[in-house]
DNA sequence: CCGTGTGAAATCGTTCACAGCC
DNA sequence: GGCTGTGAACGATTTCACACGG
């Protein structure tokens, strides 16, 4: 049984927009970030001012999952934070593997920011044997033929994928195979997963893209 | 005016949904792809399948910004490719200057992805004297008091922060006032910006955060 | 008072279905 | 035949507005 003094719902994930997801992930940011200032509760209309919300929304996004708020007061941070992370799944430690350590992939194994938020990259593997062996950040390059070995003796749930994208699809498919059960794809490709794989690609120069057209376009504004 | 054989329509930016922006930039990196393949043209059926968007959706996405297809043949990749850069502003080079030298800064500076598509990283900046006057993939970098002289003598239009979240707000404000005009944020904060500036942020965390939700819900799916 | 939770209304985005063209 | 462009129908998400609780 779930426990908690709080009603905690598990409606089916399907029924849940993707964007509230994200937006969970800010509140939870924005969240901590108080939390370490001494706030203890805050109000929908607080919360969603930082990020240009209305109240509603945040109160919506929030009973999508169960009542956390208390009437007159707001939510309590700390409360909040609890749930948030039951909700998104980070109350636990998740164990990922990195593909590709290129110029992006040892970056990505020297964020701290993972670790803070429950991510732990315990494994990662490249193509060139003269990185194979080497060690960068505790962690060990291991060669792809050891990819089933070590995903199964870590048990690695997650890929982080930062290889070629002319590879990006074979690496993924080994991962799959493997048995990883999602996949961030930073390869400047569209990879196609079976439907049980979880699946989101980050493209910076698409990012760049958002921003170029907002720029030119500024004054055709009316 | 606007030259080209095709009608570029120039609706105001405001009423083009951000999704949109997005899926166009997906549709250029594929059509890119297709184009060295050798395939000339391609149905809006085709190139949806590759993402899983629906034919109509491709054709509404496309004629929000004019008419670009060939009835009975499709869209002739080559005059697409062009349109959509056109579109996204990337018919032509931006100027990008880098804030913050650290692990993700370095990756970004040797990322071969964004010259590609029309970003030029052109400085960067650090607060760490150690850092100042070495060169990294071309570029020097250059302390944080030299900004105004910098963008004003590169023409400096676009801004990549990756410095610790703690003074993120703070270099985005120095960034604006030397006159950048549009934003990508990589640390994990919400900053605000003036209405005039665009901003989008990519918190590395939080994309592992929307991964680990929906793996952590799978089976509750129903 | 202030603030949450929530059905109803409004808005926004996607898909349908078909006229017109090659 | 195949395919685009597009108004109309649909579905999803956001906002409104108010009942209820502290």
């Amino acid at each position: 049984m779930i426990s908690g003094k709080h009603k905690l719902a598990q409606p089916d994930p399907d029924d849940v927009p993707k964007a509230v997801i994200n937006r969970l992930s800010l509140y939870l940011r924005e969240l901590q970030h108080l939390l370490r200032n001494g706030k203890t509760t805050i109000s929908s209309s607080q919360l969603g001012r930082l990020f240009g919300f209305t109240d509603a929304q945040v109160r919506k996004d929030l009973t999508c999952f169960g009542q956390f708020g208390h009437p007159g007061i707001g939510y309590r941070c700390e409360e909040l934070v609890v749930a948030i992370r039951r909700i998104l799944g980070t109350d636990r430690v998740w164990t990922v593997a990195l593909f590709g350590v290129g110029n992006l992939g040892r970056a990505l194994l020297g964020y701290k920011g993972f670790s803070a938020k429950g991510f732990q990259i315990v494994a990662a593997f490249d193509a060139d044997p003269h990185k194979v062996g080497s060690m960068i950040d505790g962690v060990c390059i291991e060669p792809m033929d050891r990819l089933d070995d070590v995903v199964a003796r870590q048990q690695i749930q997650l890929a982080m994928i930062t290889v070629p994208a002319a590879v990006a699809q074979a690496v993924a498919d080994l991962a799959i195979e493997a048995g990883v059960a999602g996949i961030v794809n930073f390869a400047p490709v569209t990879l196609s997963v079976p439907d049980d794989v979880s699946l989101v690609g980050v493209d910076l120069a698409t990012e760049l893209e958002q921003i170029s057209f907002s720029v030119a376009n500024r004054d055709k504004s009316g």
